[in-house]
DNA sequence: CGTTTGGTTGAAATGTGTCAAACTTTGTGG
DNA sequence: CCACAAAGTTTGACACATTTCAACCAAACG
């Protein structure tokens, strides 16, 4: 089954199969999980900075995006959400966001109630560890974009983003061969990678010129992958996928 | 009793304690936690990028930062800890270190097997929260620095630096009324900003002369606090820090 | 003391931002 | 199904924040 069209549950509990064979008492505990399922529009905000909410959500299909903005209406985006991603799962424990969340896409979540997760947490203490775990690897990630904007120029910058969102999106099954749905518009890229959308445009240019990758409408082809990777300075070990999805 | 000199456990004691009251037995059984302290010069590493430890430390004397190499050499420090914090936490559930971690100052640290740990969380559910908690919160911060390096033109990054520094410090009692002992060259605050150390030197200047601090030897001085967060555009929110405390 | 480390300064180079306009694609209502 | 509007992309010229390079200075230190 394509995991476009799985549920949440189900990519949550692939996800975690990925790290640990789940008991079938575990899996069934996650598949008996209340959902509440919701579309959003694209450019709906999910959650909001200052918000309290009592549930959190996992992304079933479509993009989100953490994001904040600047005192002088600069936007930043420090994360992009991928079907199977629980983009906002720190509200369990920090009671106030700190940032907002939007669909960048047309998006299908579902939400669980704080209660229930806890509970889950309490009775199956491996699926709180993996779920903690899921916690780090976003950390991971928010690490290795400081480096990013703080450290590499504007080529390296987008070629990291790439080959970043390239092999997530491998690892849950969305990449089609050496290619993906990358349906970001170059305003949102910029945001993502504290470059202007001039800047964006012009460096994106460059990547393909160097036949590293290219587009077909809203997906992207990459057509030189050890290239990208040089170009990006690119080690996946921050995204601690399994040793072969690696 | 300064917290310079409260041993690990204390400070970590403390630490949870500000979100929710210990109960004598939680209390008891994070002053049983087996200790190895270790002292640790200056411009050493505890971990490296690669490294798969079994236990993790927390800090109790001196300053630490998590860091990594770019392919072309630059550095990029991504957090600087504090006594009282767990620098690297994260490895109880990442087995491989994805960034370094070095002593900025003299140090003095303490390990705890990760089985300690995992132990500790098995029979107190709200210790392990409590954890997963600070892991969060690292979190938050690393988001705030990604827009900080993002989207923050160097004045405003510094300004933004210092009042996290000294917040952060106030709270667990190393501010000084309005002073804080900030033992950094100006190198490390060019890494942790993405800038090089020329400019941070100007840049420093421009602070000064705006009125908004002062150094004397290695202690900073905020001279305007009020005029500092504006500059800044720093809203403490991300901290998480007790209601009264921000 | 000489040496090292860190701080300061100046001049020139450069990557990226800004502004403004044109172009292209997408979506929509008549 | 066309016409138009809206959204996104592309281009050029120019401004400017920050980097680089190089030298010099000051403080700390063995």
């Amino acid at each position: 089954m394509p995991s476009a069209s799985r549920s949440a549950a189900q990519l949550v509990i692939a996800r975690m199969s990925s790290v640990f064979p789940l008991s079938t008492a575990e899996e069934a505990a996650l598949l008996d999980l209340p959902l509440q399922l919701a579309d959003i529009r694209a450019d709906q905000d999910i959650v909001r900075e200052g918000d309290r909410p009592t549930q959190c959500f996992s992304l079933s299909q479509g993009f989100t995006c953490t994001y904040k903005f600047t005192g002088e209406g600069r936007r930043q985006i420090m994360a992009f959400h991928l079907p199977g991603d629980m983009p906002d799962l720190q509200s369990l424990h920090l009671p106030a966001l700190d940032v907002s969340i939007a669909a960048i896409t047309p998006c299908r979540i579902a939400y669980i109630q704080h209660d229930a997760v806890r509970d889950l947490c309490d009775r199956f203490p491996r699926i709180g560890s993996a779920l903690w775990r899921e916690t780090l690897i976003d950390g991971a990630i928010f690490r290795e974009w400081i480096v990013n904007v703080g450290r590499r120029d504007a080529p390296g910058r987008m070629a990291h983003l790439l080959c970043e969102l390239f092999m997530r999106l491998r690892a849950v099954g969305l990449a089609e061969g050496d290619s993906i749905a990358l349906p970001f518009t170059q305003a949102v890229m910029a945001d993502a990678l504290g470059l202007s959308t001039v800047h964006v445009n012009r460096t994106l240019q460059e990547l393909r010129k160097a036949g590293l990758v290219s587009w077909k409408g809203e997906t992207l082809i990459v057509r030189d992958w050890k290239g990208l990777q040089r170009e990006a300075d690119f080690d996946p070990a921050y995204l601690h996928l399994r040793p072969d999805a690696a």
